[in-house]
DNA sequence: AGCCTATGCGAAC
DNA sequence: TTCGCCTAGGCTG
């Protein structure tokens, strides 16, 4: 489930469990064979930028693991049991072990290497030291969709499909209407609700979207939990009715992914040029 | 047993 | 645009 709240989490809870500890490192699958350059150092701390997870050792050492699509990286209490599965990397600590599976990159790194990596990322919202006018400039000046500009890393770091369809959905923006004809107060409405919303992610483990108003319990519905494990508008609801206006939500592929939005509520952006 | 799916992304055509 | 990679769980037969 890995979009930007995920990888920040998971920072936390590593640093919790390893930062300041010799560690062993392994790879019981044997894929990441530079585990040995690192076992038996001490593990400075986990940062995440965007959907990048980075973890220093001491010597300026870090390992660098992207998740994709399918990975999973978990943090156990206690004594570590008999790996299950693929397990690609494994943390052994004083009181803790975590296990990386299904992860599309998890390479050791220089400090450069991850400087430049950090470098060729846009903003990522759930930073403090993040500059939405960089992600600004870029949506500003672009013919390309909203919706591909939000998923695109160098424009905006963290935010994938789920956080995409819904962000849109809250600004009753078509996900298709061009960056460049957004006003910037709308990008700005835009991203504060994207930083408050993946910090609440970050909080919970959850893609939670859905306004008090909206819930099932205001709308006199019964309670229901979408099958990815948190409460949204249209993410994965294609033919369901809107929570808000009952019309039937809409899906399309965009680059390659789903798109989801209600045509009622989100309905296509007109230009005012003249027709 | 085999097929399908997924919150990602880069290479290949 | 499509393909391939990576894993696990759920569904189908």
């Amino acid at each position: 489930m890995p979009e930007g709240h995920t990888l920040h989490r998971l920072a936390g809870q590593l640093s919790s469990a390893f930062a300041g500890q010799v560690v062993r490192v392994s790879s019981p699958q044997g894929r990441f064979t530079d585990a040995v350059q690192v076992d038996g150092t001490v593990l400075v701390g986990a940062t995440s930028a965007g959907k990048h997870l980075f973890l220093e050792f001491e010597h300026d050492v870090f390992v660098h693991v992207h998740l994709g699509l399918i990975g999973k990286f978990d943090v156990h209490e206690g004594a570590p049991a008999a790996p299950v599965g693929q397990v690609r990397l494994r943390l052994v600590g004083e009181r803790a072990y975590a296990d990386l599976r299904g992860a599309t990159q998890c390479e050791l790194i220089s400090s450069e290497r991850r400087d430049a990596i950090l470098g060729a990322l846009g903003p990522d919202p759930l930073r403090p030291d993040a500059d939405p006018m960089r992600a600004w400039a870029r949506i500003s000046r672009s013919h390309r969709p909203i919706g591909d500009l939000l998923m695109d890393q160098t424009v905006l770091a963290g935010v994938g499909n789920v956080y995409r369809a819904e962000i849109l959905f809250r600004h009753r923006m078509h996900p298709l209407r061009p960056g460049r004809t957004l006003r910037a107060g709308q990008f700005r409405a835009l991203w504060d609700d994207l930083v408050a919303l993946m910090a609440t992610g970050v909080r919970t483990g959850r893609i939670d979207t859905v306004r008090p108003e909206h819930t099932p319990e205001a709308m006199g519905r019964p309670p229901r939990v979408d099958d990815h494990g948190g409460e949204v508008y249209v993410y994965r609801r294609a033919g369901q009715a809107c929570h808000v206006c009952g019309s039937r939500v809409r899906t399309e592929m965009l680059a390659g992914r789903n798109l989801f939005w209600c045509p009622r509520c989100q309905p296509r952006f007109r230009s005012r040029a003249v027709q």
